[in-house]
RNA sequence: GAGCCCGUAGCUCAGCCGGUAGAGCAACUGACUUUUAAUCAGUAGGUCUCGGGUUCGAAUCCCGGCGGGCUCACCA
């Protein structure tokens, strides 16, 4: 006996065994259907109500309701639902002995021809079953379904089964990111695949995950970035457009918007600034939302949102200005900085660079205002460690983000490209890790050395899928659109 | 990691200013046999998340653990 189940687990357990007396193998290993319910309800869209037809079918999927003890079964498979009828006018005895043993959650084979019931149902006239799956467990309750949300991220077999709206999340999912590669692929952008494991976690400020190779005997980290093997490649000339679309780790705390491991596409494209990269960014999200949607006006938590471009572009200074009076860009040091920012409101550690203490600003006063798609440009340099120089001001880096319900995006930059200032801006990273910054970026020398081999200037760009399928779902966590969210073991 | 809230039958939920548990669906038995959350009659099903405490008596009050949700912090 299985755990909790009890009285209803036992029922079912009876019933196979009365399968096995019978010879009737519960698990079978194949059905030769010829129709999904979908196909079928599209073929016969105009066949009116009461009328029979002489087409044999075979469909198979999971008995979802029994009405009168059995006579009417509805059979859901992926495509959608077919009624099944199950009548001694077309059913033999062998088959009312098997019907007696199914039970709802079941998957079954029919085979029988199509008619609409006078009550405008399609339906299949079974003249033969068969038993395709036995479920031992009950299904939850048909009407109210699988609310729990715990239980739907723990089960999502369940969840998916029960709600339609969490399907038609992943579906979503799936189209938006097929939607992605295809228009990525149709313009020349040469997709790869980079290690999930590095000897040295570099391309984002993050505090990796660590695992261990016994055979090398070496400690690796999960990856919580594919930038720099990304561009790496564009040394290599593997292509001049390439891109990712694959998992991150970041070993930190969970919340509605965020999981341990999530989805980003990366970018890179050889001979681009970062200006290429918004238009990008802009047309990448409105061909996710026509391929999700069918339209680029979305509504999130009841917010409409208009996503056609072009999207505004504010520089972070600019949007700091407007929103609290203070000009970063007339603050000389990183004293004042601080001073300037914990005096509007951000919450500071008190070792800011004059860049931290004007994004930490940004953070607390401006960032979720940006309802409406916009680029934040003008990102300081010293929080951009692999951005090239703003080419007008030393202070900025040429690099922006997209917000969009006061969600960080997308974020992309033109690329350091010159080995020496990377170097320096690793060591820079380095120092600021001894002050004690944990997510400071280590230096990795190999990455410098593929820099001084030369990498042409080139424009790279990183999207977060799951915040994006978030908003074109309009769900309200992350939880709802990763099939198997991060939950501690029960 | 902190604060607030939640955990009752397989599922969805009542009960919670203390008197050892209810409904609907699912299940079982039967009726019905062209139904649509089918219907009708009946039956069975619970260490009330776990452990302590208070009390004559705890699902109910108190403390702690476990799991979850939200908010905050870190981040995308």
């Amino acid at each position: 006996m299985k755990e909790g189940e009890g009285e209803l687990y036992a029922v079912r357990l009876e019933k196979r065994r009365r399968l096995d007396a019978l010879g009737i193998d519960p698990y079978p290993y194949a059905f030769s259907r010829t129709a999904t319910a979908a196909a079928l309800e599209a073929r016969h869209e105009a066949l009116p109500a009461g009328a029979e037809t002489s087409e044999e079918v075979a469909v198979a999927g999971r008995i979802r309701a029994m009405r009168n003890s059995g006579m009417f079964l509805d059979l859901h498979d992926a495509s959608g639902k077919i009624q099944v009828f199950c009548h001694k006018d077309f059913l033999g005895p062998e088959g009312f002995s098997l019907l007696r043993l199914l039970d709802i959650g079941d998957i079954a084979g029919v085979k029988g021809r199509v008619r609409r019931t006078p009550r405008g149902e399609l339906t299949v006239n079974a003249q033969e079953l068969t038993l395709l799956a036995k479920a031992l467990r009950p299904l939850p309750e048909k009407f109210h379904g699988l609310a729990d949300i715990e239980l739907r991220h723990r089960q999502r077999y369940l969840d998916l089964i029960m709600n339609r709206g969490s399907r038609d999340t992943f579906l979503s999912r799936s189209r938006v990111v097929g939607a992605m590669r295809r228009w990525l692929a149709s313009e020349g952008y040469l997709e790869v695949e980079t290690p999930m494991l590095h000897p040295i976690p570099g391309g984002a400020s993050a505090k990796p995950f660590v695992t261990h190779h016994n055979a090398l005997d070496l400690d690796l980290y999960l990856r919580i970035a594919p930038e720099l093997h990304l561009k790496r490649l564009l040394v290599g000339g593997l292509s001049d457009r390439l891109f990712e679309i694959n998992r991150c780790f970041r070993n930190e705390g969970l919340s509605p918007r965020h999981n341990p491991e999530f989805t980003s596409l990366e970018l890179y494209e050889a001979y681009v600034d970062y200006g290429a990269m918004m238009a990008l960014t802009e047309t990448l999200i409105v061909e996710a939302a026509e391929a999700a949607l069918g339209t680029r006006r979305i509504t999130y938590g009841g917010t409409e949102i208009d996503l056609s471009p072009p999207w505004p572009r504010r520089s972070m200074a600019e949007l700091v200005l407007e929103a609290t009076g203070v000009d970063f860009l007339a603050l000389a040091d990183d004293g004042g900085a601080r001073r300037a920012a914990e005096a509007e409101g951000a919450q500071l550690e008190g070792r800011e660079s004059w860049g931290q203490a004007m994004e930490a600003l940004f953070a607390a006063r401006v960032e979720d205002r940006l309802i409406a798609p916009i680029h934040v440009t003008g990102f300081p340099r010293d929080i951009s460690p692999l951005a090239k120089a703003d080419r007008r001001d030393k202070r900025l880096a040429e690099r922006f983000e997209t917000f969009i319900y006061g969600w960080e995006i997308a974020n992309a930059f033109s690329e350091l490209t010159d080995p020496l200032d990377q170097n320096e801006r690793f060591l820079d990273q380095m120092r600021a890790r001894a002050m004690g910054d944990e997510e400071a970026q280590p230096l990795d020398e190999d990455y410098v050395r593929a820099l001084e081999y030369g990498l042409p200037p080139c424009g790279g760009l990183g999207i977060g899928i799951d915040r994006l399928v978030m908003l074109l779902t309009d769900s309200p966590s992350i939880r709802d659109v990763i099939l198997f969210p991060t939950l501690r073991p029960r």
